[in-house]
RNA sequence: GGUCUCGUAGUAUAACGGUUAGUACAUCGGGUUUUCAUCCCGACAACGCGAGUUCGACUCUCGCCGAGAUCACCA
């Protein structure tokens, strides 16, 4: 049988860290097995709508590379795949319980429904709408809410992540199926939409797991096989012990794009936030991810946030993809994360800065503040020469003719690459007596004016003989 | 409050009825000709508590404690 899967999301916003997942296993569920997943807009609440909410869903989707076969823009044969715009459908299903007495019409005002939930509050028992069930509920028309007639008893179910399941009669009730607004609630939409669209696995967030006995009533109301049902844990705000949500800041998933997080990380770590393979292996891609994920591994319990990692596998991925795949392929992701300054330089030369700097990387972005003495002549700040804690020790007349030394040597330079640089400062070492960190720390600051700077030798190359002697001169001069 | 779920270092996790309880992030220390980073080495640090079953339990059972979810004309 083939498999299929969903994303259901509400176009109430930005997809954050906190709810990808409910997209990403259902994903590698379904092409681990050569099935389906079908993307769903259940935008059944006109009031939380936000536009160009699907929009966005869409675009984190794609960027993650989450494709899916089914939905909005690739279309199906099960269209539409927007909630609202599958009214009929609902209403067909809905008459078929009316037909067989197993929904009903709910004249019950809103005040009259909060004084029996009072009622039962004061006495303090359970609220149940189908102890105050009206006796001879009108013809359901729009207009009224149609409310589904429970039965209560036991059930049985096997959740994939969770294990056996049970539930008692007492949370059995008539739960509201269309509103009165004659959209269908979540709960009974849903079901429509995965029995329509043959969906084989719904995969969703544990707050789920309470309200599944009465989508089990439901299924056995319609005779419908049961899907099989996956519960998946929440992700844990940083602080606190309650789920992530926008409400803890919980950015969005686009954003860390926008901060230069590849989307090979950011997959890698949410998917392996609470489940592994058994192995210690860290680093997917998602082929990898693909083959090796396995709903049974999900964790069961809550798994906490933390950006940090997320930050130590970007890291991972900038270097292997620079290793395995070349640096131009890394440097054409970084269009945007080059600072202001590097706009005129050219492609070779900005190709060359980036294989020199990527790998103390964390995210793209960083490039802005690290690169920018390449790209223009940084301001002399003699004080971060002379307060810098090798060459403190130095009168200031020492370290201009320590650069007019260091100017010659490098002027006699033929052939400027890293490795005549190299032995060039090597015989500089020799001949000065200094010790690396002093006579390399001089350099590298009067070079750059940056905190930090890639090693020296390459760094030289990378700025030209031209370039590199100039800002030598300047310093030695401004002293 | 009712119902349900969860509980290994700060975090994410692994394993097993018998191990010095493994790995990774973080933290701290050290190494690689400067810095930052990478890389390498090292340190710190965990089975929530209490019974029971057992020769033996982190692992199985029960109770407790702690945490979470849910009880909407929201999804």
């Amino acid at each position: 049988m083939e498999i299929v899967t969903r994303f259901a999301p509400s176009p109430t916003g930005y997809i954050h860290i906190g709810n990808v997942r409910s997209a990403i296993y259902p994903y590698l569920l379904a092409k681990q097995n050569n099935g389906k997943m079908i993307l769903r807009i259940e935008d059944t609440d006109r009031a939380r709508y936000v536009d160009g909410a699907t929009e966005l869903i869409e675009d984190t989707l794609e960027w993650l590379g989450l494709n899916w076969d089914e939905g909005p823009v690739v279309g199906g044969p099960h269209e539409p795949y927007f909630q609202s715009e599958r009214k009929d459908i609902y209403i067909k299903w809905a008459k078929k319980l009316i037909e067989e007495g197993r929904a009903y019409a709910d004249p019950t005002s809103p005040e009259q429904i909060e004084k029996y939930r009072k009622e039962c509050t004061d006495k303090k028992i359970p609220f149940l709408y189908r102890n105050f069930r009206p006796e001879n509920p009108p013809k359901w028309e729009l207009g009224l809410p149609l409310r589904f007639k429970s039965e209560p008893k036991s059930y049985e179910w096997q959740d994939e992540v969770m294990g056996e399941m049970s539930s008692g009669p007492e949370v059995l009730d008539d739960i509201i199926l269309i509103k009165k607004d004659g959209f269908p609630t979540y709960n009974f939409a849903h079901i429509v939409d995965d029995a329509e669209m043959g969906v084989t696995h719904v995969m969703r967030g544990v707050e789920y797991l309470s309200s599944t006995p009465n989508y089990l009533a439901l299924y056995e109301a319609f005779g419908l096989e049961r899907p099989k049902l996956v519960s998946l844990p929440h992700i844990l705000a940083p602080q606190g012990n309650k789920k992530l949500g926008k409400r803890d800041g919980a950015k969005s998933v686009t954003e860390y794009r926008d901060d230069g997080v590849l989307a090979e990380a950011m997959l890698n770590y949410l998917a392996c936030l609470g489940w592994n393979d058994g192995t210690e292996k860290e680093i997917y891609s998602k082929e990898e991810l693909i083959k090796c994920f396995s709903v049974d591994r999900i964790q069961n319990s809550g798994a906490r946030y933390d950006e940090n990692k997320l930050y130590w596998y970007n890291g991972q991925w900038i270097r292997k993809i620079f290793d395995e795949k070349g640096a131009e392929a890394l440097y054409t992701r970084t269009k945007d994360f080059w600072p202001e300054s590097a706009k005129e330089a050219d492609d070779d030369y900005k190709v060359k800065v980036f294989s020199i700097i990527y790998d103390r990387l964390k995210t793209l972005s960083d490039l802005r503040s690290m690169t920018d003495y390449f790209f223009k002549e940084p301001k002399i700040d003699l004080d971060m020469l002379v307060k810098n804690k090798f060459l403190k020790k130095m009168s200031e007349s020492e370290i201009e003719s320590l650069l007019k030394l260091v100017v010659r040597k490098l002027s006699d330079i033929n052939k400027w690459d890293a490795d005549s640089i190299q032995a060039a400062l090597n015989e500089l070492l020799n001949e000065t007596k200094k010790k690396p960190a002093e006579l390399f720390s001089l350099i590298r600051i009067a070079i750059s004016f940056a905190p930090f700077s890639p090693a020296l030798n390459l760094t030289l190359e990378v700025l030209g003989k031209e370039t590199s002697l100039a800002r030598l001169n300047a310093v030695a001069s401004a002293i």
